[in-house]
DNA sequence: GTGAAAGCGCTAACAG
DNA sequence: CTGTTAGCGCTTTCAC
């Protein structure tokens, strides 16, 4: 900026003002800075501007997800994207794996860097930790799960209403002897499916002898062990719900290795690319990603600008889309 | 660090030693450091410290990708975190969405914050605006698509050997009658894959009459409507090469919907999630976009160091994954 | 309308 | 081993 200063003919002030748009210059010096600026390939220093700056804002947000190569974090960091874009604001986005360690590493990452707000998706137990962050005006909103023991927004599925949708679409298509295959039972969006999957058995009087709930399943490939070992079991189910996007796959490539893709019905949660072109297409129950992400990313922006909000959380609602897995009849289908 | 050198009654100083880990401290000191910044929750500014310390590392880097949504530039996205991970360095990630204009909004606003590096794709014709920037230190290295008219390192993928290998199957199973669908010509990629489909169709002498090549194909409904327009043609031809990911799923879609997907023969540029599950099973040339990433990554940090490298371009072999759908029999199959 | 001086939070350089 | 002073690049404050 000195430098600047110097080609330019004037003070650094001057510069500063012309570079930020402040008033008060004549258009000749605006001219001589600008073009002097221009010689030099200069851009202006954010960071040290914050410095001095009231508020310090560094136009910067921490975004936390599960993996960027993820599809769904990926839809959620692009949703977040299209409303900080309209505010110059910049995202810094980690993954987190389901650590809880990394988690944290991640998060202070994100402090020493003095972002102006967080989006996360977590996994550890309680984020007591991040309170006195908040404490010293660390806009924070959490995604896809909500918050534990602390006070923050969330925004997130419908997740149960979700899952009871699909128990129940399978259930009204005559299957009784149904399956649920799941993740890890530490994250809640998993366990909220399981309990409007159990809830709807419930309501239907489905015993829990007669139906089966994997909870500890581990990705793609796990989810497709487990389905061979139950179709290879004494009773196997009729129906599988598979809980998120990678059990989904995982149980159609077993489905297909078996060649039982058109008599055992399945719902998935979660959509997923080219479900509808497979034989038969898959039914799903589909969440907004890209909402969840706008939706939070909107909730922080207007916490960092201060205005007086309500604790909340927002939910965004899931969709049933039938293409065919889902409507398989089962044994006792009217 | 004032206040936590108040509280733990020492000099700034002693704190900033502590709190980088510099020698020179004794114990008793350190604790009473760490135990007066975890009461205070304070966390190192590296902004407010890069500013003081000699090189100014910020400890970030710039990535452009053509959106965090997309799959393929999702991947890179995450082979770029796997190596900056491990160096503690962050990744301010971006999409630019094939616009020149906002390719240069997006590289301004890294440059603003002062990014020791960037890994850019780039659409615009050339990026001659980024070599002062070089000069200034700032290292750069682009991915996918090399530089224009400026002298930095490229990490990019076969894509003319691929766009040969795919031609070449569909020519050996005794098709003549080519199809090539492909997007934008301004991109570079695709004016790669579109040069290996003709050089290996004139290397079989097939006539440039008898093939189809379409270019300005936009996105995976143009590739539909445009697949649609063909079969419904005079000479529709008899094999399909789909040139990137968007364009095999709207090019599948058009033959399912026609229920031609066992007839018409088709290979597509790029693997995507499921297609092995489709029936028959896609044909594809594969590239190693984690790959891509990581080797890009490796790259600009050996240049960040300052190692003195010889200008390279690295190249990422392409796979062909043989599916069924490019092994359908042409007219001419032996 | 313009500029000089002070200081944001931190570290380099040096003194003790 | 520990502290003091100056200054990184910028903006605030205030004088002209």
């Amino acid at each position: 900026m000195r430098d600047v200063a110097a080609v330019a003919g004037v003070s650094v002030k001057t510069v500063s003002r012309v570079l930020n748009a402040e008033p008060n210059v004549s258009e000749e010096l605006k001219e001589r800075v600008r073009r002097a600026a221009a010689t030099l390939n200069y851009e202006l220093n954010v960071y040290a501007g914050g410095l001095r700056r009231m508020g310090a804002r560094t136009n910067a947000i921490g975004l936390m997800l599960e993996s960027v190569d993820d599809a769904f974090s990926a839809a959620i960091h692009r949703g977040v994207e299209t409303v900080t874009r309209r505010h110059s604001i910049i995202v810094l986005a980690q993954s987190f794996e389901e650590d809880a360690d990394r988690e944290r590493t991640v998060v202070k990452e994100f402090l020493r860097r003095r972002v102006d707000g967080l989006i996360l998706t977590t996994v550890s137990r309680d984020q007591a930790y991040l309170s006195a962050e908040a404490a010293r005006g660390t806009s924070i909103v959490f995604v896809d799960r909500p918050a534990v023991s602390v006070a923050f927004d969330s925004v997130v599925s419908c997740n149960f209403d979700g899952a009871v949708a699909a128990t129940r679409h399978l259930l009204e298509h005559g299957h009784r002897r149904l399956a649920y295959v799941g993740g890890d039972h530490e994250i809640w969006t998993l366990r909220e499916r399981l309990r409007g999957y159990f809830d709807e058995l419930d309501r239907w009087g489905v015993p829990r002898s007669d139906v089966v709930a994997l909870t500890g399943v581990h990705g793609e490939e796990g989810a497709r062990t487990e389905v061979h070992r139950m179709l290879d079991g004494p009773q196997p189910p009729t129906a599988i719900f598979a809980a998120h996007n990678r059990m989904t796959v995982g149980v159609l490539r077993a489905l297909h290795e078996r060649g039982r893709q058109h008599d055992v019905a399945m719902v998935g949660f979660d959509d997923v690319q080219l479900l509808d072109l497979l034989e038969p297409g898959v039914t799903v129950v589909a969440q907004d990603p890209h909402r969840l992400g706008e939706l939070a990313a909107e909730r922080l922006l207007a916490r960092m600008a201060g205005n007086p909000l309500e604790l909340e959380t927002l939910t965004v609602p899931t969709t049933l889309i039938e293409r065919g897995s889902g409507e398989i009849p089962g044994p006792f289908a009217a």
